[in-house]
DNA sequence: TTGTAAGCGTTATCAC
DNA sequence: GTGATAACGCTTACAA
């Protein structure tokens, strides 16, 4: 039914240790063996089982991304760029998306550890941080890779973009075009990036000489419901803000159906901005000026991390952002 | 190191097939030995291997969602839904994405099945009617349940919505606004559900005696760009369409950007309308009138029919679906 | 450079 | 009801 090794090495002639060997890219495998044995795998189509790999070595040729994030663009484009790394290795991800709120998390990657053997693990905010999480996998020995992490950044390789330096550029650019009043919604509190992106926010407004305003920070939850709300918020202010920086695209979508629904034109009455996080600004009423990330390439980044050799030291490898200035952001008469 | 069977059946003083039979709920095991397993299960925090189950038995405890679909947003609801109900079973999810134009998108799947030896998979549109896939499974004996198949309906339990009544309650809807000419932008060629929905589309505009207008009925790819472009097209048109009505959220999104860019006001001017596919209705502008459909269950009713009994026949699983209207669609003067 | 034998952790088969 | 024992398909020692 199935064809195996054996069947493999009883068509090549040779043992059933040596397709192991070529099946595992190992040495010491002459060129003519190498190649007959390549030769039946072709002819016979073999395949070989997953299951059996992890049961008797150490590699199971499978990875997880443990994904639990409020935007299913991000976790697209994440589960993507994974993928197309992964595949290149002949290595399977497995996704495994959670609820926000789940309550067995930890459980669920407990089971999830001991049951499947993943060769390693690709964590994205905010369970990067869960120090429950990241003790369970130093425990048990698990590889893992870290997307954006905050804390300590020395715990594992990761993959980030510098997020306060893109919030810097993103208020700079707002202050130039004539802003003053700049009315910030920050992410998820308990993600690290939202505390990074404020710090950008705050950093430029000070080099500006412009005091911070606490009536013009929001708390948001990094989706459509928190943008649209905090927008609600500051627009109901004595003075609003001439233009309002979102944390994420969702949470900009929400702003901008909000200053719709209110009347208000943007950019002519309103600038809005956001992080750029999931690709969805295509999706979104231009114009809005985003910090794009390639989130995709992100994934990519993080998969050659975990795939890379185990001696290796856990790296850092920064990805580039830019500022994409959709249609006019408008000059503002500041009010 | 790791926790094995035979830990927990020393721990519980039984035989190694004792436990298994505990874990597999096999009939033929006294109450109180029951107990005293799953005691010991619990004690130890036991967790059977994956990998060592599907090299002994029939069973992987794993299925595959093998999805390539244009959407992120309708993946990721897909996904949370088999997930949920995966979860239930103690059964994990391997999510596949593929790209839309993948040329190996048939070995790929093949090596899924050989590789991981997988209990079922859950295919979406397009994939739900590609013979060369369905031919495959077929001679490998691997269950599958499909998402919105077309053609051979027989071939496999599914779930679906009947997307041609469904288009032509909205088409009919619009006509009720008192719009005359109502453009439609056709889903992706590749899938059954364009068809469907132009079916009922054609078919309210016939009974209510008005000729179908081929100017009106343009071709889209179900995402944001294609719908962006079919809009721009149709209000090119000498006489341009009063409404348009579009096969997927994505393209609806496309034509209220194009809309939007032309200064065309909505819904005074034009409305707007569309499949809500991906619940991404909530991150585009209202006003826009949508066909909801529950996504996230259509996937929990798919792992469902997967993870039935295997000797219940194929059986055909109808979900709901509603009609939004979201804000105002607004009375039009006829152009 | 190649082959042999002993597992890996579970389920299936067949006894008791 | 319960328990030995042989698979399952592969990798890891260790020999040759």
């Amino acid at each position: 039914m199935r064809v195996t090794i054996k069947d493999v090495s009883r068509e090549a002639g040779v043992s059933i240790k040596t397709v192991s060997r070529v099946l595992n890219n190992e040495r010491y495998v002459g060129a003519a063996t190498r190649e007959r044995v390549q030769a039946a795998v072709a002819l016979l189509n073999f395949r070989p089982s997953v299951a059996a790999r992890a049961l008797a070595g150490k590699r199971s040729f499978q990875i997880a991304l443990i994904c639990d994030n409020p935007s299913p663009y991000f976790v697209y484009e994440m589960q993507s760029g994974i993928r197309d790394r992964c595949a290149k290795e002949g290595v399977r991800m497995i996704a495994q998306p959670y609820d926000r709120d789940s309550a067995t998390l930890i459980e669920d990657i407990e089971n999830l550890v001991d049951a499947t053997s993943v060769d390693g693990l690709i964590l994205t905010p905010p369970v990067t941080d869960y120090d429950a999480v990241l003790d369970l996998l130093a425990r048990r020995g698990v590889r893992f890779v870290r997307v954006s992490p905050g804390g300590d950044v020395a715990l594992s390789a990761s993959t980030f973009i510098d997020n306060e330096a893109a919030a810097r550029l993103m208020t700079e650019h707002l202050l130039a075009l004539g802003h003053r009043r700049i009315a910030l919604v920050r992410g998820h509190p308990d993600y690290v990036t939202s505390a990074q992106r404020f710090d950008g926010y705050a950093a430029a407004l000070a080099a500006a000489g412009i005091a911070l305003d606490d009536d013009l920070v929001r708390e948001g939850r990094y989706d459509f419901a928190s943008g649209s709300a905090a927008a609600d918020a500051l627009l109901d202010l004595p003075i609003p803000p001439s233009a309002i920086f979102a944390s994420s695209d969702d949470m900009a979508a929400g702003v901008l159906a909000t200053a719709h629904r209110r009347g208000i034109k943007v950019p002519e009455q309103l600038s809005v901005a956001g992080f750029d996080d999931s690709a969805l600004a295509s999706v979104v009423w231009p114009p809005l000026t985003t910090i794009r990330q390639p989130t995709r390439a992100m994934g990519y980044a993080a998969a050659d991390l975990l795939l890379a050799a185990a001696d290796m030291p856990p790296e850092r490898r920064e990805l580039p952002y830019e500022l994409v200035v959709r249609g006019s952001t408008g000059l503002i008469s500041p009010r």
